[in-house]
DNA sequence: ACGTACGGGACGGCCCGTTTGT
DNA sequence: ACAAACGGGCCGTCCCGTACGT
């Protein structure tokens, strides 16, 4: 009808999907919340979303697609470095934009399940490890630990910092886990 | 009877409570799934544990506690980076050592929670982050990533890793993210 | 689809209610019987009712709003005596036609409770008190042995009598207990 | 042992088993709660009774056996008005020395009930109304109203005043709700 | 594009009472 | 004269999902 769309009465229920997952996570956010926060009943959640595992991927999606993408431009780069740098690079800016989403993604035991399932999310897990990760287990092992400690850190004490500057510090934090040297700028 | 003791049957509880909080987190192991693991009744465990709340404390309160002295003994130092190299590698000890409790202590939401409220946890982390954190929000910051890393990285992939090699690339990640300097051994 | 209008499925819930709790008491009525009694499942009463304080307020908060009224048309009285007489009037009046519903009211612990909390209950009755008692702490307990002697000889002896000549009984015992005279009757 | 006994361990029982009961009604108490007012187990319940309905009954057979009592006193009277004279007041007296019992025996659903069963509670009120009443439905009911009254009066308010002024003034509102003339003091 | 009504099932909590020891 | 351990069962709450109307 209207030409530039009403914001879509969809997208009003994933935006407050993602405000009740973020405060309470997604197994402490029932149907029933959602509808009520909303003023309606759940019928009208479910005519839009035919089961709770719809929900948290129409929430979550769009941040794994970016995910995948970012991860494709740094699997397209020359060297190792290059490629662990972008890597982590595009890891941060997209925590750092997209914090409300991140403790949902991470600290929720079932939305691993639900998202690895149909939508290959740990399928983009490994191959971004795969690109972080020197050699042999320990490889692994500290590009685990940069990642967790990158996700792991947001929360409603990083929610109000500067993004240029909180981007900053994590990148040095993960550089640091990782052992890697911060690369030469534009010279 | 038995010479040994009997271990105390409330023991058994425990120990089953924590291979299922293992397994399927404090929020997805309930009091029915424990019962049938013991092949006895819910009333069985409601005897031991009348809450919830009071299950998880059980198996976490040693841990805790532990933390607890580990904290001390670093705050005891007199440098400053002897404060925090003793932190971290407290820390790492008994992450190490204690691998099948991290995932729920560190990833179940609620579970903080309940900890907080009696048992004094966020007092704990709260001064583990003051050891290890430089000055400003930006070290608060990467002590978080250092500690949500070397927690958070621990899972399946880590448990059957030989234990000495494990503390120590958790150790060089966690100084790498802190930004420290391996100190100088006895020499 | 019927000409008279389905009376609202959530009144047959409230009917059901007040004849299990008239015949078992509020606390002696469980959820299972009432759902039992109407051939549903407990979602089904759920569904109109979130709580057990919801349905025992539904079922006895018309009764409570009528005694108000009531009880604020007495308080309009110019004379003492007037307000008195008044009152207690208006107090046998709903006893006695409402008879299924007193016991449930006075008889059941936890129901005052309940109540008083969020209907202002308590306050309904220190005004009644109010206006039936004379000066001093004698004149409360009078009031008191008046309005729990109406309230509790209510009973399945008293269901099956004629409603105006128990009214006139109730009535001679309260201005008895509470010595009073009958008022003349404008001749 | 001891020849004059250490209060029996079982009185102990009893007497917290009042005031639980007196707090939170009969219904509302649990063995539990008694078991740990004493801070022993629900076994030292057990020991010494049975079953909850002997717990109650043990709690309130002196006072049906004082009623009884009083009751058979009033039936020896000659007339009939010094029977009801009698029997009103020897009911207040027990009321009102027995003020906790009073709300336990008589707003408790299912007291009644398992009273009534083995200990003829309603042999005992049965008579009381018969003493009490005048003839025809109106006498048993201005009876049962005064009754009613008088025990339903009874509470926190009435606890702390004092006995003789008290038991006057329930006598008072009992005459009044009878139609009783006071009896004329041995002049 | 919703609301009304409900089924089926699980969960935490708590109860009463028994068995077995000591 | 107790304590430890447990069975069996009910209760209130709350969940997800469906069927049906409009």
């Amino acid at each position: 009808m209207s030409p530039v769309a009403v914001t879509g009465s969809r997208q009003r229920f994933i935006d407050v999907a993602v405000r009740l997952f973020t405060r309470h996570s997604f197994a402490g956010t029932s149907l029933q919340m959602i509808a009520d926060e909303l003023g309606v009943t759940k019928s009208a959640v479910y005519h839009h979303f035919r089961t709770r595992e719809e929900m948290i991927a129409a929430v979550l999606e769009p941040l794994i697609d970016r995910m995948r993408a970012s991860l494709e431009i740094a699997e397209a780069q020359r060297t190792r470095a290059a490629r662990a740098e972008a890597m982590l690079s595009g890891f941060v800016d997209l925590v750092v934009s997209n914090q409300p989403l991140i403790p949902v993604l991470a600290s929720d035991p079932g939305v691993r399940e639900v998202l690895t399932a149909h939508h290959g999310l740990d399928d983009v897990i490994r191959r971004q490890v795969a690109l972080l990760a020197g050699p042999g287990p320990a490889g692994r092992l500290k590009a685990g630990v940069a990642m967790a400690g990158i996700a792991g850190v947001i929360g409603p004490a990083t929610m109000h910092m500067d993004h240029d500057e909180l981007r900053g510090h994590l990148l040095a934090a993960g550089r640091g886990a990782l052992g890697l040297r911060p690369p030469r700028r534009r010279c």
